[in-house]
DNA sequence: ATGAAAGCGCTAACAG
DNA sequence: CTGTTAGCGCTTTCAT
C-alpha cells in the first residue's frame, strides 16, 4: 500500500494563488473554471499569480466538492494485446479532447479480476466506465450501477443488462467469410476461437455456418486465451487427423497460434489449408502468404463508445442502445484457391 | 469538460457506515485501513455494515486528507505500440500488487504533448510518474519535481536530469549485432531508426559501428516515427541505388516498414539483404524467413521501474540510479549467410 | 461582481 | 481502545 510521502513539498493551493492575486479563493475558482464572470483586471491578476506560482489545480479536491468527475475508467482484458491497445489509444484521444483522463486496468480475461478491478476503478469515482467484458455477463455491473456510474460495453456486448453496447456485425461478416471460403473451393472448415462462452465467438461460429450451409462441413475448436494454448490446441487437433482444408481463426491470438501450428505440422497455406483470420494487424500483410482477414473498425468503435459514454454522463436517459458496426473482409493470398498454388508450384 | 451528473445517486459515505455500525467514522476508517487496532466485535459490525451498504471508499477524499496517494501516472509515446503496451501491462500488474492504480497517457512522441499530458497527470496528485520520454530531455521535468512527484524514466534515459533511469545495453548489444552480421558475410550495413535525436537510436547506431569497425561499411537512415514514414524513407533510399547487403532496423516500427519496403523492391531476405531488428514480437517468429532480433527484457524493465518508483515514494533519497538491463540477440534465418544470389550490388 | 463561510468524504490529532 | 473535532483543496451557496 501507499507509503509515506515525505518528499512532497507543499504545493501552492488555491488559497496561495488567491492571496497572491489579492482576491478570494472563490474568484480564483471562477477565473479558472469560467463559471461566473470576473472583472478583466482580476482575471489578469489571477492568471499572473497562477503563472508565477506554477499552480496546478487539484482535480481530486475539485471533484469532491463539485461532484463532477473528469476521469473515466477503462477495463480491457489485456492492454498488451495490440487490438485492445489500439482501442485504448483511440479512446484516450477522444477523452482528452473532452477534458477527461483515463484510468486503465486489465482483467486478464478473468471474471473475478474483472469485478475486483471494476471496484478499484469505482474508488476513484469516475464519471463513467468503458468496459470490454470477459464474458457475456458483465460481472459487477450492479456495483457500478449502484454507484451511479455510467457503463458502456464494447466488443463483447453483455446480455440481459441494460447497458449501451458497441460491437461489430460478427455473424454477418463471418457468413461472408464462409461464402468466400466455399467460393475458393474449401469444403471442410475448422473455426478456432477462445471459448464459446464468449458471445462474439459464438456469433462468429454461427455466421460461418450460415455462410457455408450445405456447401461445406464445419467444426469448432475452443482453444483458450493464450498464444501457447491456441498453438497447442490446434496442434493436437491436427495430430488427430482429418485435417480440414481451411481454418477460420476467430481472433488475432488464434490466428498467430494457427500459423505456428501449421508451420510445425508442415502444412502449407493456402495449398494445404486456407486461412482467414478475424482481426487484422500490420504484420498480417507481410507474412507469407499475406493473410486474408476481417478488419474491425477499431477507431469507429472507440469513438462511438466514448461519445455514448459522454452522452450518458451528460444525462442521456434514453433506453440502452446497441450499435453494431460493419467489418470489412480484406482478401489476400492465404485464402486463394488451393489449385492455383499447386499449379504454380508444379511449374 | 465534465457535464452534470444528475444520475449520480448519493453513495454511502463513511458516515453512513459508521452510523449503521453504531461506531464513529474514525473507527470505520481504522478498520478499513488497519491503522489502529480495533476491538474484534466492532470490526465485525463495521465489516457487516460495509457489506450491507455496498460501501466503496472514496480514494480521492482519502488522499486529500491523508496526503498519501495510491495512484501513479504512466506516460508513454503510444499505447497502441505493442512494445509499450506490454510494458504498461507489466507495470499494471506490479502496481496493482502494491495497491496502486495507474493513470496512463500517451504523448504521441511529441514533446509539447508530453509536457501537457504530464501536467494533466499532476492534477491528480499521483505519488509518482513513470515516463518513457520522447527525446533526451524530459520536457516538463521541473514541473513534476516542483510538485514533489517522483519520476522514473524508462527506455530512453534523459540526460542532465537527476532522475532514476531504466534502460537496456543498447550499444553493447548493437555491437553484437554488428559482429554477427560481419560474421555472416555482410559488408554494407544500413541502420534504420526513427531519429538520432533519440539517445537510444544514437547508441544503437554507435554500437553497430563498434561491432563492424574496419570490417563493413555502415550508413544511418533516419526514417521517422510512423510505419508509413519508415516504409517510404527506406523505399526512397533503396531506389537511390547502392543497395546495402544488410539492414539493422532500430525499433519494431522500422522493422515492419523495412519488410514492406524490401518486398516492394523485390529484394529477398536473406539472399539479397540480411535483416536484424531491434525489438522482438511474436509475429517475427512466423514471417518468412523468421527474423533475427534483439529481445528487450520488457518484463524486467517494467518491474525494475516500478520497484524504483516505489522506493522513491517510500522516501529513498539516494542519488539517481541508472540501470542498464541486458538484451539478448535471438538469431533466426533472416541474417543467415547470403547464398550465391547476387541481386544486391555491394558497392 | 466579489467575498465569507460552509462542507464534499475522509483521516489525523487529541481527548478521554 | 474509541469518539470528537478540525481541516485537506476545492466549489458553492449566501450575502453584500
Amino acid at each position: 500500500m501507499a507509503a509515506e510521502q515525505d518528499g512532497t513539498r507543499k504545493l501552492p493551493s488555491i488559497r496561495t494563488v488567491a492571496s497572491r492575486a489579492g482576491v478570494s479563493t472563490a474568484t480564483v475558482s471562477n477565473v479558472l473554471n469560467a463559471r461566473r464572470s470576473v472583472a478583466p483586471e482580476l482575471v489578469a491578476r489571477v492568471r499572473a499569480a497562477v503563472e508565477e506560482l506554477g499552480y496546478i489545480a487539484d482535480h481530486g479536491a475539485s471533484r469532491l466538492r463539485s461532484r463532477r468527475s473528469t476521469v473515466a475508467g477503462v477495463l480491457v482484458p489485456d492492454i498488451a494485446n495490440p487490438f485492445f491497445g489500439m482501442f485504448v489509444a483511440v479512446l484516450e484521444e477522444a477523452a482528452r479532447r473532452d477534458g477527461y483522463d483515463l484510468l486503465i486496468v486489465s482483467s486478464g480475461d478473468d471474471a473475478e479480476q474483472e469485478t475486483a478491478r471494476l471496484r478499484a476503478l469505482l474508488t476513484w469515482r469516475p464519471a463513467g466506465v468503458i468496459v470490454i467484458p470477459c464474458g457475456d455477463t458483465l460481472a459487477g455491473y450492479e456495483i457500478a450501477a449502484a454507484a451511479g456510474v455510467k457503463v458502456v460495453a464494447v466488443d463483447r456486448i453483455p446480455q440481459g443488462i441494460p447497458v449501451d453496447g458497441i460491437g461489430v456485425n460478427n455473424r454477418e461478416i463471418s457468413a461472408e467469410v464462409g461464402r468466400h471460403l466455399v467460393a475458393r473451393g474449401r469444403r471442410n472448415i475448422l473455426a478456432v476461437g477462445s471459448s464459446l462462452a464468449i458471445g462474439n465467438v459464438g456469433d462468429r461460429w454461427a455466421g460461418l455456418r450460415d455462410g457455408t450451409e450445405g456447401e461445406a462441413g464445419t467444426e469448432m475448436l475452443e482453444a483458450g486465451f493464450t498464444l501457447a494454448d491456441n498453438r497447442e490446441a490446434l496442434a493436437a487437433r491436427l495430430a488427430r487427423g482429418g485435417v480440414p482444408d481451411a481454418l477460420f481463426t476467430l481472433n488475432n491470438v488464434a490466428t498467430l497460434g494457427a500459423i505456428e501450428a501449421l508451420q510445425s505440422a508442415g502444412l502449407h497455406v493456402p495449398q494445404d489449408v486456407g486461412l482467414v483470420g478475424f482481426d487484422d494487424a500490420d504484420w498480417m500483410h507481410v507474412v507469407t502468404p499475406p493473410l486474408t482477414s476481417v478488419i474491425q473498425p477499431i477507431e469507429a468503435m472507440g469513438r462511438a463508445a466514448w461519445s455514448r459514454l459522454l452522452a450518458r454522463i451528460g444525462g442521456d436517459t434514453s433506453p440502452p442502445q446497441q450499435l453494431r458496426l460493419p467489418c470489412r473482409l480484406e482478401i489476400r493470398a492465404s485464402s486463394a484457391l488451393a489449385r492455383q498454388f499447386h499449379g504454380a508450384a508444379a511449374d
